[in-house]
RNA sequence: GGCCCAGUGGCUCAGUUGGUUAGAGCGCCGCCCUGUCACGGCGGAGGUCGAGAGUUCGAGUCUCUUCUGGGUCGCCA
């Protein structure tokens, strides 16, 4: 038994009527309701148990304090005259014999109130942090995710998995996302990195003879920030397999993740596995993204060769993309906005026209497509067209087309009824993305995502793109990202474990033996004494906790989040520090201008 | 870094075509109330309208600059 209670604010019953019980917590409330009359909520982690207070000294003791204040409470259990149905604690009550004030609240007015702190600003939640996590809405998206990294991490030891840390100070790797570094004070001038991914690690872990290796492993990326993107730091279900393929990968995560969907989950339906599978190329020409929303029922559909030549401007010479939205109800001002807000998020413009209730092409650029009813006929045939469809266009170079497109799918689904069921857990893989892309600055070849995945093919089909045989950007990488309701939830690759092949891709992209060894200096010798083929991913666990709780910002997923800026304004970091320290690590900033 | 939105008592917001003493709800303080549970009733305190400049007889309102926060694009192998 504790020193400070006998029970929780959340145990009490009817059963324990008479007992003689101490309770400690937070003072929510005080309801004075006449005379010595008045009512305490008292709340802890667990729940909220009401005291009576019905004499004066008792009132006294509880008038002196400022809500929010924490107090012990030792008293009697007595069966409510009044059961307050909607809390647990709701058929008892505890008349206090002693209050004793454990913390006192120095303040009488908070910066909000702590069960509506979901309203109040954010930057104000995030200062006060230990006050908003005191709402029970708050709190429980946190127990969520213990409960969520706890069952991941038992169904990975059921799979056999060892979770091995690696380390944070590491070395800066020289390719990827901006990294966060760390001054060496033992070496002057140099640096330690923190790791962007444990993903060198792991692939040494493999050529160390570690079959199965995960982890619940931080990360750390200094880039901008998004709704479904912390700054700084996020934490990944990282994990490996030795001797592995692509398919070892899928069923791994297909026994794993389903199952903590179904219990932790904010709606009832996940998708059966094994999960859809869907080629790059198809991604993007049939959702216009690589992160498809499968819960919304809308296609794109390509009409360059049937509105190419209609005689309106912006379509001429560019692909053409199409979105038809059937029985859409939506408003001429409520469609304006739409593709406004369509154009702000893919950096393009869209186009529009309707169907109205006889089926006629109306609205948008409808005059340039009825100038010819042998047009009107193809067009009908081709988006099956039915009376009361909108159509959203794009137009443009491929991939901004889309781009606009996917945008288009995505805001419509949302705002359409009938076509999104929200409450629902849609996975998919997107396989066989491209190994290799024209960089947009360069106009060179560059590597498309990640240097360390498996050429489809292997050798021989470098070998051949090296001898002009085949095009370069026609090979595949056996990589893989796992998408769920339009969120990337990871990407993962069969890795490059082959020295040669390592080089060879390299090789093509105008680098060579020089590089690889400079940028992955111990992966690639250890691959050179011998390392299995294999394979792995990395779920993002945010991102995950985030689906499951229904939430639309990362930062209720986080106890501590920092704000859009890279800042903890609870903790005042990043902060300055003293010229002293700096002298040690050997840093001299620069004057400010 | 670009674009969009917001900033008015402790909190959330309203504030019309620029107009005289800037409002409401919650919170806070005081009084009343013996069964409340979002308790209720009466009263009260609390505001450099984010900051600076400008237009004007007059600015919370219009213009410019700037700061802060959020969204979004770039970025995120």
């Amino acid at each position: 038994m504790s020193q400070y209670r006998t029970h929780t604010c959340g145990e009490l019953r009817k059963e324990n009527a008479g007992q003689t019980v101490t309770i400690a917590g937070w003072m929510e409330n005080v309801r004075e309701v006449g005379g010595s009359l008045a009512f305490v909520v008292l709340r802890d982690f667990y729940g909220i148990t009401q005291v009576v207070v019905e004499t004066e000294e008792m009132m006294a003791a509880v008038k002196a304090l400022n809500k929010e204040s924490t107090i012990s409470v030792t008293g009697v259990v007595r069966e409510r005259s009044n059961v307050n149905t909607k809390i647990p604690t709701g058929e008892i009550e505890v008349v206090p014999q002693e209050i004793s004030v454990l913390g006192r609240c120095r303040h009488q007015e908070l910066p909000f109130e702590i069960n509506h702190s979901r309203n109040a600003d954010e930057a104000l939640r995030l200062k006060y942090r230990y006050l908003d996590l005191r709402n029970p809405a708050v709190k429980d998206n946190i127990i969520l995710r213990c409960n969520v990294v706890s069952a991941l991490r038992n169904a990975m030891t059921e799979q056999g998995f060892l979770e091995i840390t690696t380390p944070i100070l590491t070395a800066s790797s020289p390719e990827g996302a901006r990294d966060y570094l760390v001054p060496a004070r033992k070496h002057p001038g140099k640096f330690y990195a923190l790791p962007q991914a444990p993903q060198q690690f792991k692939q040494i872990l493999m050529a160390s003879g570690f079959d199965r290796y995960f982890q619940i492993a931080p990360c750390f990326r200094d880039e901008d920030a998004r709704g479904d993107r912390s700054p700084g730091e996020f934490y990944q279900l990282d994990m490996e397999m030795a001797f592995a393929a692509k398919e070892d990968v899928f069923a791994v995560i297909e026994t794993v993740l389903p199952p903590v969907f179904a219990k932790y989950g904010a709606y009832d339906k996940t998708s059966q596995t094994p999960f859809v599978r869907i080629p790059y190329a198809q991604a993007m020409e049939e959702y216009g993204s690589d992160k498809p929303d499968l819960r919304i029922d809308l296609r794109v559909i390509d009409v360059t060769e049937l509105l190419g030549d209609i005689g309106f401007g912006p379509f001429d010479g560019n692909v053409i993309k199409a979105v038809p939205v059937s029985d859409c109800k939506l408003t001429r001002k409520a469609i304006d906005q739409i593709c406004a807000d369509i154009e702000v998020q893919a950096g393009s413009k869209v186009y529009w026209f309707k169907t109205d209730e006889s089926g006629a092409i109306a609205g948008g650029i409808a005059k340039f497509i009825n100038a010819d009813a042998g047009k009107v006929a193809a067009v009908t045939d081709k988006l099956g067209l039915k009376p009361n469809t909108l159509v959203i266009l794009s137009a443009g170079k491929l991939g901004m087309a889309q781009k606009a497109a996917g945008v288009a799918v995505r805001k419509l689904g949302e705002a359409c009824e009938g076509h999104m069921d929200k409450e629902r857990y849609e996975f998919c893989w997107v396989v066989d993305f491209p190994m290799y892309e024209i960089g947009e600055e360069s106009g060179e070849l560059e590597f498309c995502h990640n240097p360390f995945s498996m050429p489809a093919g292997g050798l021989d089909v470098l070998l051949k793109a090296e001898r002009g045989e085949i095009d370069p950007l026609e090979i595949l990488a056996d990589q893989y990202d796992l998408v769920c309701n339009g969120i990337e939830l990871s990407s993962g690759a069969v890795r490059n474990h082959d020295p040669e092949i390592m080089i060879k891709a390299f090789e093509l992209v105008g680098l060579g033996e020089d590089e690889v060894k400079a940028k992955f200096p111990a992966m690639y010798t250890a691959f050179t004494y011998g390392a299995p083929p294999h394979a792995g991913i990395a779920p993002g666990i945010d991102r995950m906790v985030m689906l499951l709780s229904g939430e639309e910002s990362i930062r209720e997923v986080i106890a501590f989040p920092m704000n859009k800026n890279a800042q903890d304004i609870m903790m005042g970091a990043p902060s300055e520090v003293e010229q002293k320290q700096l002298d040690e690590l050997n840093i001299c900033l620069k004057a400010k201008e």
